[in-house]
DNA sequence: CGGTAAATTGCAAACGTTTGCAAGATTCCT
DNA sequence: AGGAATCTTGCAAACGTTTGCAATTTACCG
């Protein structure tokens, strides 16, 4: 019964709290916040009578005030395919490890996914609307010029994606070129001369890695590699992907592609038509997702650190809160020899 | 220059806004919500400088105040296995899903991932935050109780997970036990007699997915089936199921893997073991992740429309902001006949 | 014991938005 | 033209915290 009538109490506020406890509204702030300006004895009340009422301050009212929230915002843009990243792993893994990071750092996550064609003003409107400390950009999508523009006026933003010679906003990401190289090297030892690059080069990451591939096969004298753009989405890119096989068979004998995902779509329909997997065409993925070492023959690939870029990506920020400035981070990525190439 | 002085006058409140108008804050809070209280010709101008001077009001501001904040949290308890969900496809695909959907209903999304191990408050902590409207949360992991009882004193939460007979919290998810009956029937059709379940089965899903079976097993008088346990992390599960397989070989010709995951693993480990699929051992997964078709031999699984999930999700959860009660929404789950039962 | 320094508290004004109420301006009718 | 009805607007009080400043209490010292 005298439990009941305590628990009954609702106590929402600091200022209920501040009436149970006989003290100021100020004073109870002072105390949970854990500043020293408090008397021992009466913190200990406070906090006593807090957890007992299981009182909670409100986080939007602190946020207003102290003029900052907590949150950090996380924000994937769907570029020319809407679809594109509900399925894309690379993606939600990284969202996954960023979630860990942040949480480790005591910041919240609010994340969302804008589509730009429909919503020119997506950027703005996250950073502008209050509710975020800072932003975390996954992919750059087709919107490096949105982003360039933005950073001019904002500090606390980082992005994942391809950095580029003078870029202005603070990136993290593979070096892509280099894995293109890795890539393209290892097709070669392979045994390859005439290679394809599978994957849409409008989005930045993917041109770098085609760009990577095209450095080596001039250095040799190899013919210029072929480009087989394909979606990302499993539907859409096997029918691409089969239509480009009848297209180039018998033509190449390697394929670079631009991502596992593709990569293991590639395998299937090299199966169904009877090309052997080395044997015929070598084949060489991108990421190192877990797919790569479900496929069989297994995927050899260029593998990204996800774990370590998001702990890049969060530790530039953070820095970026400080008031810091930030060089871009370039995490180097690394050829994971496996069975297909 | 005319431009560059209307530019440089930082208009950051809706005060700012007002003076530049010549109204009151208030009107130009009324004008912006698009009520119809106010002058058309007033709007107008209240939204073109608005417009030029890409006014966003702040939202933190306005949910203080309206005790609304337009975000729902979507929080992931991290079981026994604190690793677990990062790699899991499943869910990471289902928070893609919600998030679509949740933007779609003018909603933002807060995401937490905690260690209910380490933090006996996670879900109070998160609903009193302030913060949130209302709450999803994405497996019931081993916090079944815990989300009990919030359920008694807090409306706007719904679950992912297990329905149980006469629980008191709303629940959407796949009707496991069902799942477990067509997987068992199905590897049962295929020719298997002597199975074993393989997964985790303190998670209540997968209890009641191998209770389905189970069900199906007692009914045809077969051998009951055997446990084989197993974390979800690729990297222990490895290991796991290579040491299960050791004591079972021989002794079983049909397995029903808790998840596709999972059961891709148990596929390679069966061949470097040299056990033919589905000739020696029938197989089966759960989920129908996208590595599910891309196994050789390509997976027979049950399919959980994820989808649909997330849609019921959401608007079951918006119903309850908006007052209604509601009952749980227990999907079908869908047989996938491949090859490798 | 008087007096100063230090520690502790209360007061009240912010943070930026929304909204009930009432005042002022228009419109419309007779 | 006079007055009621309807539109528009402004005023000011919230929403729940934090924090500078000042007032009060306590501790300390000679």
């Amino acid at each position: 019964m005298g439990e009941d009538r305590t628990a009954r109490t609702a106590v929402r506020t600091i200022t209920d709290l501040a009436r149970l406890a006989g003290v100021s509204p100020g004073t109870v702030s002072r105390a949970l916040a854990g500043k020293s300006l408090v008397n021992t004895k009466t913190r200990e009340k406070i906090e006593a009578i807090a957890r007992e009422h299981g009182f909670r301050p409100n986080q939007m009212a602190s946020g207003l005030r102290r003029q900052k929230t907590g949150v950090i915002g996380v924000v994937i843009p769907l570029g020319h395919d809407t679809r594109q990243q509900i399925s894309d792993t690379f993606f939600m893994t990284l969202l996954g490890f960023l979630a860990d990071e942040l949480t480790l750092r005591g910041y919240d996550l609010m994340l969302r996914r804008v589509v730009p064609k429909d919503d020119a003003d997506w950027l703005d409107r996250f950073i502008g609307s209050g509710m975020i400390d800072g932003v975390i950009v996954i992919g750059q999508s087709d919107q490096f010029d949105r982003i360039e523009e933005v950073a001019d006026g904002y500090g606390p933003m980082v992005v994942w994606g391809n950095h580029a010679e003078g870029q202005r906003h603070c990136v993290v990401g593979t070096d892509n070129r280099l894995g293109g190289r890795l890539a393209a090297e290892r097709l070669i030892a392979a045994g390859a001369r005439r290679l394809a690059f599978l994957g849409d080069t409008t989005a930045i990451e993917f041109a770098a890695r085609l760009a990577g591939a095209e450095d080596v096969a001039q250095r040799l004298s190899l013919p210029p590699i072929i480009e087989l753009p394909a979606h990302l989405s499993p539907e859409r890119a096997s029918d691409e992907i089969a239509r480009h096989l009848e297209a180039v068979m018998g033509r190449i004998d390697g394929i670079f592609a631009a991502t596992d995902t593709l990569a293991a779509l590639c395998l299937t329909a090299l199966r169904t038509r009877g090309v052997a997997v080395p044997g015929d065409i070598k084949l060489i993925g991108f990421d190192d997702l877990p797919i790569a070492s479900h496929t069989v023959p297994l995927l050899t690939t260029v593998k990204q650190d996800i774990a370590a870029g998001a702990r890049g990506l969060v530790d530039l920020l953070l820095r970026r809160l400080a008031g810091e400035q930030t060089e871009s981070l370039v995490l180097p990525p690394q050829l994971v020899v496996r069975q297909t190439a």
